[in-house]
RNA sequence: GGCCCUAUCGUCUAACGGUUAGGACACUAGAUUCUCAAUCUAGCAAUACGGGUUCGAUUCCCGUUAGGGUCACCA
C-alpha cells in the first residue's frame, strides 16, 4: 500500500479521536519497579451480568501467584463487545470478587473506585490506545481494511467445508488482502465500512513451540488467519486479540493466565506481539471447571444457563462460607493442599503455598458439591461460637426477617438454641451454609413453629402412626415428665413412659418379639420429637427441651 | 472435518520405570443410654483398549477408542 492510502485509511479509522502516538503512549507506562522474581496477573471477565465459579478459581489462581511472589494481581474489564454488556455487571464483578476475598491491587473495587497506575482497567476506556496501535501496525504493512461482508464471508466457510478445506479467512481466501490501491480506494470511495485485519505472515504449516507454564512445552501450528483487529461496527473498538496484546504489554503483566479454552488462539496472540516488536508473553493455561450433566449426559462444561451452580451468585445465595469455597477450590488446583489443610486448620489460606506446576494438567474438573460441603461442616463446626452467632444473625437479618426478628425478641433464649452440641469433641456437623439456618433453628421459636414445622411433619407422621398412637405417647411422656431433673434420670422417666405405653426398650426385645411392642424406644422418641420440634432429625431432645423451658415444652406437646 | 488437550476407584487426585496402586469426598456395614448429626472401625472401588521399548510400564513411544476445547467483527 502506498503511504498515501495508509494514511487516508489511518485517518477514517481514528476518525476525530484523540489518538496519540504508539511511544508516547508506552512513555506513560513505565516499568513497575518490582523484584525480578515477581509475578503480574491479571484477571479479566466480561461484563456480561455473570460470574462464573470458573472465574472465581481462575481468579484465586492469579492472586496467589502475584502475592506470593509479591506481585501484583489486578482486574481488568474487557467490555469491548457493547451488544453481550448488560448493565451493572462491571460493578458486580467487583463486588463478588470482594466477596470472595478476591479484591484485586489495581483495578475496579468494590466502592466503585478504581485505583493504580496503570489504567484505564476497563478496555472500551482504552479505545485509542489499541486504535495508536493498529495504526502502527498499519505503518508497518500488517493490518489492511477488509470490505468482505457477512455473506461473502459465510458463502467462504461454505464453499471450503464443502471441498474439506479448513474454513478462515486466510490465504486466496483472504479476499482484501492483496487487492491493489484501487480497488481499496473504490471502496473507500464508496463510503463502505471496513474491518481492519491483522495481516499474517504465518504458515499453516510450520509450527510454532511455546512453553506453558502449566501444560508445558506446546508445539502448534502457526497462525495464518488474517483476523479482524479494529471492528467494523462502529464502536472502534478492538477484538480480543489486539487487546489483550496491548494491554498486557503496556499493564506489564509477567504471565497470562486464562481458560484452556484460549490455546488454540495462541500462536495468534504469539504473532500479534512480535509484529509490534512485543516480547511474547508466558502463558498459563488453566482447566475449565465442568459438571455431571443431571439429564444423564455425563460430564460437561458447566453452564450458564443451565446450572445454576455455575454462577457465583449461587454460592453467595446459600451463603456457604467463603473460606470452605476456597479451600474447596484450592484442593482442586493443589491436590496437596488437602494434607496442608488438615495439619494446619488453623492458618490463613493465604499462606498455602501454591504451584501453577501442581495444578493438574488433566481434563476439566468436575464441581463436587458434596466435597465442598464438607469443607464447610468442618469450617461452621469447629468456628468460634461468637463468630458463629453473628453469621447467623446476620444471614437471617437478610433473608430470614421473621425468623430474625423472633431471634432478637429474646436474645438470651436464641443464644442458647445457637450454641446447641457446638462444644466439646465432635461438634455436630449438619450446617453447611447459613441459608440452613431457617430449618435449623426456626422451631425455637413458636409461631414460626405452628406456621413452619408442626404441620407437614404431623402429616408426614400421620402416615406411619396411628393418631391414637401418637396421643397415647404423648400422654404417657407428659404423665411421668418432670423437667428439673439431670439427663439420665430424664432417660430413666423416659423409657418408663414408652415402656407403660407398649413399646420395647431394646433392640433385642424388639427383633425377637415384634408383635408384642408398639415399636421401639426409637419410634417412641419420634413421636415426641416431631411434637416438640415438628422435625424427625435435631439435636439431643433432652438439650432441646432443657432450653425450651417447660412451659413451651408442655404447651407444645399438650397441643396434641 | 482440521488442529489441540486429556485419559488411575462413582468424584477430585497421589505414585524418581520397581508400591500390596495411596489419600480425600461419596457409598455400604458395624459400634455408640432416644432421632439425626458427629465420632470410631471395617468394607466396596481404578491404571480405557491394542501394540511396542525394557529384566520390569500407571509411568516412555505408536495406534485405536472415548471425552473436552477450538476453528466469530464473543471473550
Amino acid at each position: 500500500m502506498s503511504d498515501e492510502l495508509k494514511d487516508r485509511i489511518i485517518k477514517l479509522l481514528v476518525k476525530d479521536e484523540l489518538v496519540s502516538t504508539r511511544s508516547k503512549i508506552q512513555d506513560s507506562y513505565p516499568d513497575r519497579s518490582l523484584s525480578e522474581a515477581a509475578e503480574v496477573t491479571r484477571f479479566c471477565p466480561s461484563p456480561t451480568g455473570f460470574v462464573h465459579i470458573g472465574a472465581i478459581f481462575t481468579a484465586t489462581i492469579c492472586q496467589y501467584l502475584a502475592r506470593q511472589s509479591d506481585g501484583v494481581y489486578f482486574l481488568r474489564i474487557e467490555d469491548t463487545d457493547k451488544k453481550r454488556e448488560v448493565e451493572g455487571a462491571k460493578q458486580l464483578i467487583a463486588n463478588q470478587l470482594t466477596a470472595f476475598d478476591l479484591t484485586p491491587d489495581e483495578g475496579l473495587q468494590a466502592n466503585g473506585e478504581e485505583i493504580g497506575e496503570y489504567g484505564p482497567y476497563t478496555q472500551s476506556e482504552r479505545k485509542n490506545i489499541y486504535l495508536a496501535y493498529a495504526v502502527d501496525l498499519i505503518k508497518r504493512d500488517r493490518a489492511y481494511p477488509c470490505f468482505a461482508t457477512k455473506d461473502e464471508l459465510d458463502a467462504a466457510v461454505k464453499d471450503q467445508i464443502s471441498k474439506k478445506l479448513r474454513p478462515g479467512y486466510y490465504g486466496e481466501w483472504a479476499i482484501w488482502r492483496d487487492r491493489t490501491d484501487e480497488e481499496t480506494s473504490q471502496a473507500l470511495d464508496s463510503g463502505k465500512s471496513f474491518v481492519l485485519r491483522f495481516k499474517s505472515i504465518g504458515n499453516h504449516n510450520k509450527r510454532i513451540e511455546f512453553n506453558d507454564a502449566i501444560k508445558g512445552k506446546m508445539s502448534l501450528p502457526e497462525n495464518d488467519l488474517d483476523v479482524p483487529l479494529i471492528k467494523s461496527d462502529g464502536s472502534n473498538l478492538p477484538t480480543y486479540h489486539l487487546a489483550h496484546v496491548v494491554d498486557d504489554f503496556l499493564m506489564k503483566s509477567t504471565i497470562i493466565t486464562r481458560g484452556e479454552e484460549w490455546l488454540p488462539s495462541t500462536p495468534l496472540h504469539i504473532e500479534i506481539a512480535q509484529s509490534l516488536g512485543i516480547e511474547p508473553f508466558k502463558y498459563a493455561h488453566t482447566p475449565v471447571l465442568s459438571i455431571i450433566d443431571p439429564s444423564g449426559g455425563g460430564k460437561r462444561k458447566l453452564s450458564k444457563r443451565r446450572d445454576p451452580e455455575a454462577d457465583v451468585d449461587f454460592w453467595i445465595k446459600a451463603a456457604y462460607p467463603m473460606r470452605s469455597i476456597k479451600a474447596y477450590l484450592l484442593g482442586l488446583a493443589n491436590s496437596n493442599f488437602e494434607d496442608w489443610y488438615k495439619q494446619n486448620p488453623e492458618a490463613d489460606l493465604s499462606d498455602f503455598p501454591f504451584s501453577l506446576k501442581k495444578l493438574s494438567t488433566s481434563r476439566s474438573p468436575l464441581l463436587d458439591i458434596k466435597k465442598l460441603e464438607d469443607y464447610a461442616k468442618d469450617e461452621i463446626a469447629s468456628m468460634p461460637q461468637s463468630h458463629f452467632n453473628k453469621e447467623v444473625l446476620q444471614w437471617a437479618n437478610i433473608h430470614d426477617k421473621t425468623l430474625y426478628e423472633e431471634m432478637m425478641i429474646d436474645s438470651d433464649y436464641t443464644k442458647k438454641v445457637l450454641c446447641i452440641e457446638r462444644e466439646g469433641e465432635n461438634p455436630r456437623k449438619d450446617v453447611s451454609k447459613w441459608s440452613d439456618s431457617s430449618d435449623q433453628f426456626g422451631y425455637f421459636y413458636d409461631s414460626i413453629f405452628e406456621s413452619n414445622f408442626l404441620p407437614s411433619a404431623i402429616c408426614d407422621l400421620d402416615e406411619h402412626v396411628s393418631t391414637e398412637d401418637q396421643i397415647s405417647a404423648i400422654k404417657s411422656l407428659l404423665s411421668t415428665y418432670d423437667h428439673d431433673v439431670d439427663k439420665d434420670t430424664w432417660f430413666e422417666n423416659m423409657k418408663l413412659a414408652a415402656k407403660k405405653d407398649g413399646y420395647a426398650l431394646n433392640r433385642k426385645d424388639l427383633k425377637a418379639n415384634p408383635e408384642n411392642f408398639k415399636g421401639g424406644l426409637a419410634d417412641f422418641a419420634k413421636i415426641i420429637r416431631v411434637y416438640l420440634t415438628g422435625k424427625t432429625r435435631t439435636p439431643d431432645l433432652y438439650t432441646i427441651m432443657q432450653i425450651m423451658g417447660a412451659e413451651r415444652v408442655k404447651k407444645r406437646l399438650s397441643s396434641s
